[in-house]
DNA sequence: GCTGATACTATACAACCGTTCAGCAAGGAT
DNA sequence: ATCCTTGCTGAACGGTTGTATAGTATCAGC
C-alpha cells in the first residue's frame, strides 16, 4: 500500500516559492493584471492566504518574481543552440516556437509590461534584466552582417527588432487571428534582411 | 463683474460624458488600469460618485467609450492630410508625430491592449475598430507599391507593420529611453521600403 | 526531550472596489 | 402654479483588496 498523503507536508522552501509563482502565471495567462491577487492565486495552488506575504514580502514582491522567471525562461528558449541554424536564424526560430509565441505566454508579458510601465518596482527590476536581452540580440545581429561583410548599428537594429516582436505578442493577444506563426517568422527575416543580408 | 459661478450648473448630457472620459484617460496615462477606477475618476473630473454609472452604466461601458474616443482620435491624425507627402509617408509622420508618439497616450493604448486580450467586453468593441485601421494601412501601402510597379500582400504586411508600431508604443512605456522619434521613423521606412518601393 | 528556527495556516483589519438607489435641483410643458 | 423629465448627487451595500499578526506544525541541533 501506498504512503498515506500526508496533508501540510513540508517542504524545501523553494518548491512552495515556484508553486506560487506557476499560480501566478496562470493567473495572469487567465485575466491579466485583474486576476493577480491574493485569493485567485493562493486558490490556484493550494495554500493559505498567508503564504505569499510570508515567501515575497508583498505582492510587489511575488511580481517581480514571477518577471525575472519570465524572463530567465525566454532568455533559455532563445539562446538554446539549434542545430544547422546561424545564431540569428535560431533566435527567430525560438521566438516563433510553441513555447515563446504562445496566447498564454504572451498575455503574461502584456500584463507585465503595463505594470512595468506604471509600477516602479517592477520598472526597476526590469531596466536590470533588459539590457542582457537586446545585448544578446545585438550580438546575433553583429554575428549575420560580419558573416556578410556588412555594417550595422547593431543596437538600434536590436531595438527595433525587440519592438517588432513585442508587437507580436500584443497582436497575437488582442487579435491572435491575424498573426500566424508563419507571418510572424516572414516579418522577421523580411525585416532582418535589408540589415545583415543573407542568413 | 463677471457672472458668478452657479456650482452644480445643468449641461449638455455629452459634455459630462466627455469630461468624465478625459479624467478616465487622465488617470490610465498616470497608472494603467489599476487608476481606472470609480473613485479616482470621479475625482479627476470633480463629480459626484454616481455619475458614471448614470451616464456609461457600468465601469465596462466607460472603458469602452474611452476606447471608441482613443481610436477616433487615433484615425483623425492618422487621416489627416499632409501637404506635400504620400500618404504612406503622411501616417509614418502622424506615428510619429507628438501627438501619437506620445508617452501618456501610448500608456493608454498599452492599458487597453491588456484589457482587451482580456475583457470580453473590450474585445468585442475592438473588433469592429480593427479592421477599419488595417484597412486604411493596407490601402496607403498598395497605392505607394502601385506607384512603382510593385506587387504586395497589402493586408499581411500591413498587419506586420502594425506590429512594429505597437511594438514602439510598448517600449515608448517600458524602456522611454531607448527609442526616439527618429528611430522609429527610420524603422519604419527601412521596414516598408523593401516591400512598397521607394516612397 | 528540550530549544529555537523555519514553514505555514488562519483570522482580523482597514481600505477600497463597483453598483444600487432614494432623493434633490432645474428647466420645459401645460 | 403644477407637473414630468432629465441631470446629477451622495450615502449605503456587500464583496474584495493587500497586509499584519497570532498561533500551529515540523524539523535540526544538542
Amino acid at each position: 500500500m501506498a504512503e498515506a498523503p500526508r496533508k501540510k507536508a513540508r517542504l524545501p522552501a523553494g518548491d512552495r516559492r515556484a508553486l506560487l509563482e506557476d499560480a501566478a502565471r496562470a493567473c495572469m495567462a487567465r485575466g491579466g493584471i485583474r486576476e493577480f491577487t491574493v485569493d485567485r492565486i493562493v486558490a490556484e495552488a493550494g495554500v493559505s492566504r498567508g503564504l505569499i506575504t510570508h515567501h515575497f514580502g508583498s505582492m510587489d514582491g511575488l511580481l517581480v518574481a514571477v518577471y525575472a522567471r519570465m524572463y530567465r525562461e525566454w532568455m533559455e528558449v532563445i539562446e538554446a543552440p539549434r542545430p544547422g541554424l546561424s545564431r540569428i536564424e535560431a533566435i527567430i526560430e525560438a521566438l516563433v516556437s510553441p513555447e515563446l509565441f504562445d496566447r498564454d505566454v504572451l498575455n503574461i508579458w502584456l500584463t507585465l509590461w503595463g505594470e512595468i510601465s506604471n509600477n516602479p518596482v517592477l520598472r526597476e527590476a526590469h531596466r536590470q534584466l533588459y539590457g542582457d536581452y537586446r545585448a544578446t540580440i545585438a550580438a546575433a545581429l553583429r554575428e549575420a552582417a560580419q558573416a556578410n561583410g556588412r555594417e550595422l548599428d547593431a543596437d538600434t537594429v536590436a531595438s527595433a527588432f525587440i519592438c517588432l516582436v513585442d508587437g507580436f505578442g500584443v497582436q497575437r493577444c488582442v487579435e491572435p487571428a491575424l498573426l500566424t506563426e508563419a507571418d510572424a517568422r516572414a516579418a522577421c527575416r523580411a525585416f532582418l534582411g535589408p540589415h545583415v543580408g543573407p542568413f
